[in-house]
DNA sequence: GATGAATGAGGATTCATTCAT
DNA sequence: GATGAATGAATCCTCATTCAT
């Protein structure tokens, strides 16, 4: 029913069996802004409607909303791993470190810091599989503290964990100042830029302390 | 906003005013942890069992359920505003300030982080108000950063914004740990001053700078 | 705003909390021919509308649909119970039973084969509320049974289950006959009596036998 | 069905014939015990995936899920058809028509009493196919009744109709005593046809009356 | 003023059916 | 002809809000 032409088509009459991994990726495309901006209280008809599939095939993909978070998460999680790999691989734990939190939070700005939209509510259903989450990220991240104390650029209390939270609570300074609600893109730059220099410093060694 | 009469009343409708100031206090006191606990998904009438009312008398309170949100969050923006007022008082800015993110937080910790789970969605119909409260706190800080810039105690590209954000994701560490996802009350109260130790350190303008 | 007169008043005006009560008659009454017309599968809102409320009225009275389903049956076997205590006070077992099963078989008939209709589905998730029904009223009938044993009128190797099954089976009959599929109602009467004639002689102890 | 040819077919056409009729035959296989066990509601998704077959092999073959049910009904229908049919041969009405419940029973009990499932709604789209069926089933054993009435050996009031009615009766019968529900198979036939030997003792005429 | 029953729009999910491969 | 991904109408149930008592 179609002849393979040489010239570039239209892409559309040939749809369909191998859309069917690309509709998933679709999903998750849209599906992490949508949550970011509107919770978890998103419609999983606008879920279907942004991602341009009817609700069946959002079902067909994810087979319910709690499952659609989950990969949601997952995929933020995969990011901040792979970042954690690079990190690792840094002679300097300390630089390491800081370029660590940059990556990450570069990702969550431009993700619509989904990461943080999930963590709003702990006590949701998703709590375990959430916390099965932080726990692997905890773990990633333990070497780098450990050689960061090691080498003594980082406060000796700080635990992995609290690197976590740190995270978690900079996502937080990127939601409230998301561009759109006034404010200019570079401006919330700058502002999470900011929070995320303080707190650096914050976590760095003091010499004499 | 009644002048006591000399006249001896039916004390009926005395009665009944004082009911209805008691209700709004339960509503309230039962609103903040149930929001913060279960999120703004929580059911009006669970609410209203929480306060040992029906839905008609919360309804009453509250014309809808966006404004009791408002109101829960009046509450905490009430008790902050009250903690920079004691902060401003201090002779030395940075001292007064660092109490203040102490006793706020200490505040949300006990409240289970309200504002924490309303900031959570900044997209939602209550926007306008919520940004006038965070204008507010702004506003209120502000005296308190300028004395503190002054006497070169606090990192000079901090601004007033700055200080309410990261009060916003210290409560986010207050949410994250809270006690009960396995986490023993102490073990929490140590992680959240950990964290404002290392955020007030980072904010703390640095010698040479 | 409303003088209570001494007329009888149309009835409207004075609605609502007497009427909590009759709205969960109401449901019922309607709920039971529905679901023998269209099986299980009939829509909540439909049955709301039949009893003239809304969905949420008829889900503040039964839970889930399977709740009103379990309602339902509950009432069938209610009126099956009574009538086998009348039984039970009859002199002669077998006149007992055989009045029984025509009071039984009438309600049925009247209430539109509800049981009947319920026990279509032996698989569903109701299966164990079902069989407790089940297991009452072969317990209610035993006596009965073993009355007319001892007095010789019930064939020996019929058990108070077979008198259950008996039933259900003849209320297919009722159902399949029903009026309205192009019979008329005496037609369909005098069917399920020709078949309970037909049964209750195949019950009867042969004397030589 | 097929003589083998001579000429050297390509194979091609003829094997995707037997392909095509075999994957009928599964489908209806497997779909009478399904629509039994689960009624009308099973998935045809469900009915697919145990034929071993897609959905779209699935509507190729039935246009529509009431097709299929149609198509299963028939096949039931067919099988007491040529019971009706062994059942005229025989010299005496009364133990052919005993014969022939006997075996129309025996066949629901394997089958899982599809015909019991369809009749369950009466009212459903599928009506007037039903009505159908049941007029082809009661002209079927007119003769036989005739026959019977002619011999003295069946009451008298009883019609064409009733025997097929007492069919369906008993078929209800199987069905709740199906094994499985905590009953052996061997309980569930004695149970079955026990039933039998009263209704036929029922249907009987009697010498004095 | 308080109460809680009633309401119905809205959201998650299923499933018959179509159609590109 | 077979396949199974896509579709979306239909269904169960929830919950903010109203209103008669």
């Amino acid at each position: 029913m179609e002849t393979p032409g040489s010239a570039p088509q239209p892409a559309r009459p040939r749809r369909q069996r191998w859309d069917a991994a690309r509709n998933r990726e679709r999903i998750l495309q849209v599906a992490a802004p949508a949550f970011a901006q509107g919770g978890a209280g998103v419609d999983m008809r606008e879920v279907a409607r942004l991602a341009g599939v009817g609700v069946g095939t959002l079902y067909r993909h994810f087979h319910t909303k709690e499952d659609l978070l989950q990969a949601v998460v997952q995929q933020d999680v995969a990011a901040w791993t792979e970042a954690v790999t690079r990190a690792n691989a840094t002679e300097d734990a300390w630089t390491g470190l800081a370029a660590l939190l940059e990556a990450t939070l570069t990702t969550m700005a431009r993700h619509r810091a989904l990461l943080d939209g999930l963590a709003a509510q702990p006590e949701a259903d998703s709590a375990a599989a959430f916390d099965a989450c932080r726990d692997h990220l905890e773990r990633a991240v333990a070497d780098l503290v450990a050689r960061a104390h090691a080498q003594g650029t980082l406060r000796a209390d700080v635990t992995p964990a609290d690197l976590v939270l740190q995270v978690m609570a900079l996502g937080r300074v990127i939601q409230l100042t998301a561009p759109g609600n006034g404010r200019s893109p570079a401006d919330a730059d700058a502002t999470w830029r900011r929070h995320l220099t303080v707190v650096l410093d914050g976590l760095r060694a003091r010499g004499g302390a």
